[in-house]
DNA sequence: GTCTATACTGGGATAGAC
DNA sequence: GTCTATCCCAGTATAGAC
């Protein structure tokens, strides 16, 4: 009847009195857990049953439940707003600069697809409440920069900046926040596979820059 | 201490004793419970409540909060499909029928936003487990069919058909299903005001047309 | 057909032992 | 720092009155 002690089933085993490791491991069960149910439907139980811990564990470290969710948030998109801070993309032309930045966010997409999950549920649980503090803002920001710069100087066509930048990203992360659903399409294809993600990644591209692209320069590029 | 007794709060007085409109009124309540919470996570409670009905109402009607799940999903996918058949998208030349059918598609999502959400829920929640009953994914095989006939036509490029229709749904709903975060991005905006929507009805269209779009027609068109 | 009452379970949070 | 035990509310589902 009683049920079996499984503890710590999928992770390797935690050295006991490690706080570091034991935060890890709550934070990276947690972002799973968070990623598939978002902050209100995620649960304790399930998170401290992934890591291994109990889960007093998290309220010690975490003190409640949004404790740890924001603990979530700062982690996984501290990596994503330093590298687009790397990438320089402003010394750029426009077209290089979008070609780079798309490229470079659907390898983050790619590596981590939780971050676009996450940021869904907030955006119908939560009204967005916490999407201001994730930093992820300023990502549009620099986006809509670099398109305004395409327009100006005739490589790009007149477009607004606002909603083709919401419609690029949009392109990028719908395969990934969709893909259990579009493998009933396709169901021989490994959506998740290298190869479909590189093609993904080929068609994403190849779409957008087309999309944005000015006449000139499309008259130019078909020489 | 004891709670107010609220009942309908929201809606209309419900006559008693009129089981189609009781029937309908938990259909609405649950479709906005699962578009925001998904199958596992929406309470019957907030149902009920919503509806100005007892709990005991659902599972009179509907068995239990899957059936009314599926029932919801039947509903809610039944109109979006008789309206794709109508269309008779096959009759059109390619880029027409591209056209008619995102227009149509994003006309859709404006009008109820919940189908998209709806399958999100079912993508990160249930891996697509209701989404092949749906039928939506015959709206993906006959977007597909239009542009393979461009492709064959040359009047689009060279591209993946299927990837590329993941990615034009992508753009049309990436907006309505991000809106909560997005606003954040333009506070002085109302996202989901007629206007904005026609402006991203028409940036959408515009991003689209021209990123599928061949050279050969690419040329005819800056004429 | 609709309600009230309730059985039963799951899950957030805390106290206190070790 | 980690665990066990527990409190208590929320939520699914059902029984039975009207």
């Amino acid at each position: 009847m009683a049920k079996a002690k499984v503890g710590q089933s999928s992770n390797a085993k935690r050295q006991v009195r490690d706080p570091a490791a034991t935060q890890a491991a709550i934070l990276d069960a947690a972002e799973q857990e968070f990623a598939k149910h978002g902050l209100i439907a995620a649960r304790t139980e399930a998170i401290a049953a992934q890591t291994g811990v109990t889960k007093a564990m998290i309220y010690y470290y975490f003190k409640s439940k949004e404790g740890l969710y924001q603990a979530v948030l700062e982690r996984a998109f501290s990596g994503l707003l330093q590298m687009s801070q790397q990438l320089d993309l402003d010394q750029l032309p426009p077209e290089e600069a979008l070609e780079k930045g798309v490229r470079e966010f659907l390898a983050c997409e790619a590596r981590n697809p939780n971050l676009s999950r996450i940021l869904f549920h907030e955006a119908i649980q939560n009204q967005g409440e916490y999407y201001k503090r994730t930093g992820f803002p300023t990502l549009f920001t620099g986006l809509i920069a670099i398109l305004e710069r395409g327009i100006a100087q005739g490589c790009f066509r007149p477009l607004d900046p606002l909603l083709t930048a919401i419609n690029i990203v949009g392109t990028c992360v719908f395969y990934f926040m969709a893909h259990e659903n579009l493998k009933h399409l396709c169901p021989d294809k490994q959506m998740l596979s290298p190869e479909m993600i590189e093609q993904h990644r080929h068609e994403a591209i190849a779409v957008i820059m087309a999309g944005v692209r000015g006449q000139v320069n499309s008259l130019r590029q078909s020489e």
